[in-house]
DNA sequence: CTTGACTCTGGACCATGGTCCAGGGTTTAG
DNA sequence: CTAAACCCTGGACCATGGTCCAGAGTCAAG
């Protein structure tokens, strides 16, 4: 049996497919990001599932709090024999840290809204609101 | 008795006092985010008190997540007697929601991230790797 | 064969939150 | 009195992550 022919992206349909936008592909190949694709003899790119994969795979790295920096790296990794899978795992731990972190400061304003929130009365003069007093906002000159 | 002489702070006394930079403090102001100073006889600009705990505010609010924006907002509102307690704990309440929201999406990566630390062995084919097959990366071209 | 939708390139532009610089004047310690 | 440390202004510059534009070529439908 002869192989199915592979579906074909111009660069508005493969942003379609992946959820982002025509000018940020570009921008993304421009960065060394996505590899430099196929082009038709119009000088269309010529985008296939995998860099649809890609695409997609940045976006969801993205989501969890990846930066393009990172983002390069990691798919550096992914092509390195060697530092490879050890390196993927330490990025990937490092990320985690990084998430950890930041929930840990996040539950720290939390708190601290919380608590003016609930010292609030909502109404009254300025003068006694307990976010402006804790925060200490005055005027000055 | 006759009140004690204030202290007053030339820019870079001010900017050490409140833990910004001299730039910083500048910059602000020119944001409307702190009101235009005294200037001395020698065009210096002389800070009092009231300026330090603004300064001091506006590095907690940004610690609490608010954008420069937020904090030019929540200033116009404690000196406004009719909006201005409601308004404030309204804010506050805004930036309450907005923290819980990135925690979820935090608490989410780390899941996902956690997932995909624990079933990576941190050696052997590149192609095996959980983190890479998840975020399914491919060379396209 | 025309029209509209799509694509190309190179480069400008955006918001955010600063940071730095040149070319001056001021203040203070020794 | 001088040198160091400070301050002034206006404007350039930085990173991040895109977004938009002009002017030109390509492609599909009717």
């Amino acid at each position: 049996m002869d192989t199915l022919p592979t579906p074909r992206y111009r660069i508005g349909a493969a942003a379609r497919e992946a959820g982002v936008g025509v000018d940020t592909i570009r921008y993304y190949e421009r960065e060394g990001l996505l590899p430099e694709p196929r082009r038709r003899a119009s000088g269309y790119r010529d985008y296939d599932v995998s860099a649809i994969a890609q695409l997609r795979f940045i976006r969801r790295a993205k989501e969890l709090g990846f930066s393009l920096d990172d983002i390069r790296e990691l798919l550096a990794l992914s092509t390195d024999r060697n530092r490879g899978v050890a390196g993927v795992k330490a990025r990937a731990q490092e990320r985690l840290d990084d998430v950890e972190h930041r929930i840990r400061e996040l539950k720290r304003m939390q708190r601290g809204l919380k608590k003016l929130i609930d010292a609030c009365p909502g109404h009254g003069e300025l003068a006694q609101c307990p976010i402006l007093k804790a925060l200490s906002a005055k005027e000055a000159s």
